[in-house]
DNA sequence: GTAGAACTTGAAGTGTACTTCAAGTCAAGT
DNA sequence: ACTTGACTTGAAGTACACTTCAAGTTCTAC
């Protein structure tokens, strides 16, 4: 079992070889060097690229990742239950995100039906999130208290 | 029936007078001027901001959501019809969001039950989407065919 | 008519997740 | 030994959706 160089992680895993050093830039994985100053990245490299990317679709930003991998042991290479253990979260995580899709789209369906995309009562702007981390800029959104979307005239 | 200045606007929507201003430049809303060069929106402008954040929570980007508004008539305030037709494709789009999202979970349901979670097989590494915009920088994440994750000998 | 809140602009900054580039170095096969 | 492909670095660029700032102008109420 030969250590791996990045050439070898990036087509076995499908990530670009920039992201994978970028990956340890971020403190996601972590590398050896040769002599000569080249990355060999031991096998579970592969495993901890899987487990970034199946976090990142189910919702988690990197820095969450990065903490969820900062509980795996340091002393012993991470063993099934480990991973279990972190993934075990995330299913909590995904029926969230469904919940709130499919609370949106009902919502979206009596709004077709009433026409009333307004924002007087309408069900659709009683934020109940959904956009939540839908990317870098609109996070902020929905869900902070100013502004208040149901009683305009309350302020 | 007068305009709003651009803080009533904010106020009334919950959004922002910079994303207002930001939504303007970019096409996604007009305001008339005044005298001194103040923008004062028509009362239309609170559905279309209602139309931009529940489009936003669909997934769909401002460009997308620009090119949608801009098949609105120009030359009246449009209706109910109007906002119906523009909403009703959000179903499918949501559904399928949706569907990935819940066959993600079953996976990583069976995948904490074999604790696989590596590469070899694994029913999450197949690409299904699902992360598909989760933002704007790992978009093409999955589903380019660059760098085949099943099969990785097979280069 | 004047104070003060609200508005104006363009430029630059923010955060996430990377990619691209240039210029150079390393490793492996022949 | 030499060639060639793979690797190295830091800096800068990209995309999205905004926000923040500074310096100045306009509106509205009194």
């Amino acid at each position: 079992m030969e250590d791996l160089t990045i050439g070898e992680v990036a087509e076995r895993t499908g990530v670009a070889a920039s992201a994978v050093r970028f990956y340890e830039r971020e403190g996601l994985l972590r590398a050896e060097r040769t002599g000569g100053g080249q990355r060999r990245f031991p096998r579970e490299v592969l495993r901890r690229v899987a487990f970034v990317r199946v976090a990142q679709q189910v919702g988690l930003s990197l820095g969450e990742i990065r903490t969820a991998l900062g509980t795996l042991p340091d002393d012993r290479t991470p063993t099934k239950a480990d991973w279990t253990r972190l993934s075990r979260g995330w299913r909590a995580d995904l029926d969230a995100r469904i919940e709130a899709l499919t609370r949106l789209r009902d919502e979206l369906d009596s709004c077709i039906g009433c026409g009333c995309l307004s924002l007087q009562s309408c069900a659709l702007y009683n934020p109940g999130d959904g956009a939540a981390r839908l990317g870098a800029g609109p996070r902020y959104l929905l869900g902070d208290s100013s502004g208040d979307v149901r009683t305009p005239a309350a302020r």
